[in-house]
DNA sequence: CTGTATCCTAGCCGATACTG
DNA sequence: CAGTATCGGCTAGGATACAG
């Protein structure tokens, strides 16, 4: 899912948080203005390098806010935008959709990896 | 985003859809039963290795249905489940949240390049 | 017609070291 | 504190040839 060649709103939309930490990174951001290292903390497994990585697609796509304190040492605060708050709702939406298929015997999201205190 | 190893439901229900075809070719199922070469008609851009592989594994997810006919020469139709009734109906929605969502001005889906008659 | 079998590549992701 | 820079592995996906 290549970002600028599909034209396909539902491929758009999944590429938005097609990244392997996107969804775990929106439900921190979920909670509030969080910083750098916090995020690394909530989320140990991932290297410095993919969660900046990560964070400039979000950015550039619109669903996240980078705020620099200029500050010594270094403040930068991550949060919600409006359209991730929106799209967080919708992961919400599937998130419902996956545990009423029982079909699929869903384990209930009970310790993903990085993922403990809360659940998406 | 493993397939056995996460226990996310949002992230489960992600994977189902995950390979780089499946929405397309649920798209394609959509319409009713199909054929192999049909959906490779459809999809031009596919190999063969690939559009077996995420058959397979939709098959095996549960999404599609695969039928055989014990003819010569050899006749298999593909078709949606339930399920994958149920998450095509889900990303329907998706792309609802994506064309109105003005912000990132997605283009109207016009000319995915193998999708062109309809629209996901 | 409906696929396998090979071989190959690009890009994601990770580990580690280093910096303003 | 909040990141770069580098190197390197892995695997989804692609091209092509072949098979039942």
């Amino acid at each position: 899912m290549e970002k600028m060649e599909n034209r396909c709103p539902v491929e758009t939309t999944l590429s938005l948080i097609n990244g392997k930490w996107k969804l775990l990174i929106l439900k921190e951001l979920s909670q509030g203005p969080v910083r750098y290292n916090q995020l690394k903390e909530s989320i140990p497994a991932i290297s410095t390098k993919v969660l900046t990585q990560q964070l400039r697609e979000m950015e550039s796509d619109g669903m996240i806010i980078r705020e620099v304190f200029p500050e010594i040492p270094p403040h930068v605060e991550y949060s919600l935008s409006e359209m991730g708050v929106s799209i967080f709702k919708i992961f919400a939406e599937i998130r419902r959709w996956g545990l009423e298929d029982d079909k699929r015997n869903n384990p209930k999201c009970s310790d993903c990896q990085s993922c403990r205190p809360y659940h998406l």
